[in-house]
DNA sequence: TAAAAAACATACCTTTCAGTATTATTTTAT
DNA sequence: ATAAAATAATACTGAAAGGTATGTTTTTTA
């Protein structure tokens, strides 16, 4: 059973979720969380102990609406390889996803975090770590069953790709300018196609 | 001649700077200037109208002292390729250099201006088509003298060079690890080996 | 449906915020 | 060296910050 009080708290989270990921925690303020939710801070602070742990959970609740999508993506491939590509595709649509709720919530909160909050940070770090290990995973997936070169290391090119990646779209997200995106994940097709088979 | 106030002026920016670009313009307070400074509210009043405007001038020194110290790379180089190769070499430095003031400028207060303060985005965008503008304009030159393949774009390798580093950067400051910088800008060492001569 | 419990609203607290008017001090120019 | 001007310190303002204690309303369970 879903008690109020618990969908209460999932409303507030997705409410301000976009809202820390524009602001940044700091220029979040409570009375910019209780005027997008229509509640007061009693209703705030009944369902969350301080401002602190709701940016927490609004973090989580961004990283895992984009893990799930990249799942989402990733399963529609029936070899390593396919999923690979199922993966740049998905960032092909990030920026035009991401603009709807303030740009990427991992450049955003790892700025935001770093030299402020730690444990929002190591977050960020986490999710970083997820993600380029579905890259380098199907990879090294791809090796063993010989759908993909053997001299290929997969964490390298996990890390590279989504350095790649992380850089256009922040480039896109800052000069308002696809294009960035669009050029860099051609880059990483073509590096695919060129080097990997 | 260089009065007091110039100097008081000047001071203030350049201890002021480093806080700024580590917190971020809101949470940058008057205290933690006044602070850092050793002076007073009423000085810094004395010297800037405001808040903002002295962020602003906080942001153009950050961005001046790494063009500078470009320009100063790139200078050492004879032929734009040697140029293009003394500015890679600069990026190689840039994380260790900018980890001395809390990270890249470019990357905190592009997060940081984005949705929040319009003018400092547009320095942020500035800056960036200056930093293209250096590798594009290169790749140009080396074009007319026949030191790099006509066939090679100087604005799209400018885009995506830059995507690449600032990716990287981006990645080794949120993570602390140096790694991502090194890897990357060896990848672009090797595109332009491999495919500009 | 009524009592207990949970959830939410109201009113208020202290602290800190950016900014200012005024006073004191230090530079500068004569 | 002194008068004028510029610069910095002091003390203060109103507003807004995060957070809380208490009262009211709404859910929930029996």
């Amino acid at each position: 059973m879903t008690t109020k009080a618990e969908k209460t708290t999932q409303f507030i989270i997705k409410t301000v979720a976009p809202i820390f990921n524009k602001k940044g925690y700091t220029a979040t303020s409570l009375s910019d969380i209780t005027k997008a939710t229509g509640l007061t801070k009693g209703a705030i602070y009944g369902n969350f102990d301080n401002k602190e742990t709701l940016s927490l959970h609004a973090f989580d609740y961004n990283v895992t609406m984009i893990l799930s999508r990249i799942e989402q993506y990733m399963e529609k491939g029936n070899t390593p390889l396919e999923r690979l590509m199922y993966f740049v595709r998905f960032y092909k649509n990030y920026y035009d996803f991401t603009s709807n709720f303030g740009g990427c919530p991992i450049i955003n909160t790892a700025v935001d975090a770093k030299n402020m909050h730690p444990e929002l940070l190591e977050k960020v770090q986490d999710a970083i770590n997820k993600i380029e290990g579905y890259i380098a995973s199907e990879i090294e997936k791809g090796k063993i069953i010989g759908e993909i070169r053997k001299t290929i290391p997969g964490d390298v090119y996990g890390k590279r790709f989504f350095s790649l990646i992380q850089g256009a779209i922040f480039m896109s997200q800052t000069t308002n300018d696809k294009s960035y995106t669009t050029d860099c994940l051609n880059v990483i097709i073509d590096t695919i196609n060129q080097r990997f088979k």
